[in-house]
DNA sequence: CAACTTACCTGACTATAGTCTGATATTATC
DNA sequence: GATAATATCAGACTATAGTCAGGTAAGTTG
């Protein structure tokens, strides 16, 4: 009953039924299955059919005839691409609309219930968060944005609570060198976020300098995502990125407080060198020679 | 993005695919999954078709066409009942049970991998321990058990060590007084195990003397199960059947470093009295009257 | 022992999801 | 401008799951 082979069949038996059932919210409101799919790919921003099929696995002939359906129930419209006369644009129409957005509240009323039966419900959120993240893991994914966008200054607000929490010291931004968003953008640098089905759970920037060398700032992996190898991913990501903007050499600094990323750079290559700033809080200094191929 | 429900709407997504995935375990072998659902309930100890039925949810008629399959496969066999010639009773043959067997082992191996993939499993599995215990705690079963039993002991063990964690001094059985287990029985006493889907959560025994006064003991919830308010439930539990075996007065000894425990004495119904026995742990009594209808 | 209930079985029927083949219109390629 | 590729549609077909009405044999009850 302690085996971890066990424990995991029984996750899963409990949450089939349960998330089983959130999944049917789909039905509930007189629809098969199938149908409320493609309604809720629809509303979720999906507008090609092509691009409805490849989400939802469907063969073209199921979907044309789901399609056709939604449109004689007066769900959605269809026409054609104004580039490419094949392609079909799929559009929800008013009464679509509020269809969608009643398959919406139901899902959120359903999520709602499970949190406010919970007398902890922070803790269960954690919880649900990591087994998430375990569970996506092959669908994280990691793109370049601007580091003034909400889920960069979301993951960078959590990178500073967490060094606040670990430095002795504390930790304060104002008092750190805070890089300008323009040297970790395009062309001088970029910054990376990483997110499992759209929640942001790790960051890493390239602060360029528009010379042949550049630093990296701000590797934040939460909580959550830990033992996933994200971290590493993002850091390889990152030197893919630096070679590409004919960056040869990369620095950074860090502070024995996090030994976990400095195992890492030990790790992947990096060598430690003399401090290369006067940056209060670090207190270990690396570098890393890229080497283009 | 921080919304808790957005939240546990992506912990759904993410565990729709990939326990969706775990549940097709009971594909991948040829078989609908209809049938392999059956065959797995008998696989796991139903040998009744009602029972199978229920479990199952499914129609007479649907359960009776998936059981000729099997037969006609040879992978069960049924025999009647011996008192009740109407029941029937499904048997797995070796072939059968081989089946069953493959099915076991096929959903084993993706438990496993799972656990493998993540650097940290432990915190992996608490989280879905908590998880599945928020999600199944409407099946959450509380039964009387054998205070010598091995989901009894494991409770047990458990709560010993978190006093030891818990307490300053730390905690040592021996020095405690350990309840005879005929205390814990009927007819003078009993002990409850709290069961979510089979992993053992909670417990509590009442410790009688034969006489019309009685001790509860070792309350204890697992921190995966908290915050669903089992340890009300298992103490109401323990004062009905303290009020079956005709014991009109309960009480109980605990310590500060227990805080939870004591608000919920006080809040249902506890109230404090002067030390009862030269136990060295507790530093704080607690009686009840138990009214009778 | 007649009337009822129970447990299971049978056959006819339906809904949903999905496959496969081929048609059609449009665009891309040599 | 012929040929190939692409995107969708339409119709015929299948598998699975499930419902429903009625039947049968075994047990229960007044």
């Amino acid at each position: 009953m302690l085996d971890p082979v066990a424990r995991v069949r029984r996750f899963n038996r409990a949450v089939t039924s349960e998330v089983g059932a959130l999944d049917n919210s789909f039905l509930g409101r007189g629809r098969p299955l199938g149908v409320a799919r493609v309604l809720n790919a629809i509303g979720h921003g999906h507008t090609e059919v092509s691009s409805i099929r490849d989400y939802l696995g469907l063969d073209s002939g199921l979907m044309s005839r789901l399609l056709r359906g939604l449109e004689e129930e007066g769900l959605i419209e269809t026409f054609s691409h104004p580039q490419d006369a094949r392609r079909r644009i799929v559009r929800l129409t008013e009464i679509g609309q509020s269809e969608f957005d009643a398959y919406e509240a139901l899902s959120n009323h359903q999520a709602r219930t499970l949190l406010v039966r919970h007398s902890q419900p922070e803790e269960l959120l954690r919880a649900m968060d990591l087994v998430a993240s375990a569970f996506g893991r092959d669908r994280i994914a990691i793109k370049e944005t601007d580091p003034r966008s909400s889920e960069a200054r979301y993951c960078l607000g959590e990178y500073y609570a967490e060094l606040a929490r670990r430095f002795e010291s504390g930790f304060e931004v104002s008092r750190s060198r805070d890089p300008a968003s323009k040297d970790m953008m395009r062309p001088r640098g970029t910054f990376l976020v990483a997110a499992s089905d759209g929640l942001p759970i790790g960051c890493v920037g390239l602060k360029g300098s528009g010379g042949d060398i550049a630093e990296v700032k701000r590797l934040w992996v939460a909580p959550s995502a830990r033992g996933l190898g994200l971290a590493r991913r993002l850091m390889t990501t990152v030197e893919k990125i630096a070679l590409d903007l004919s960056i040869e050499k990369l620095r950074l600094d860090t502070n024995r407080a996090l030994p976990e990323a400095q195992q890492l750079y030990r790790r992947t290559g990096w060598t430690e060198i003399d401090r290369f700033n006067d940056d209060p809080y670090p207190d270990t200094f690396f570098e890393k020679q890229l080497c283009p191929h």
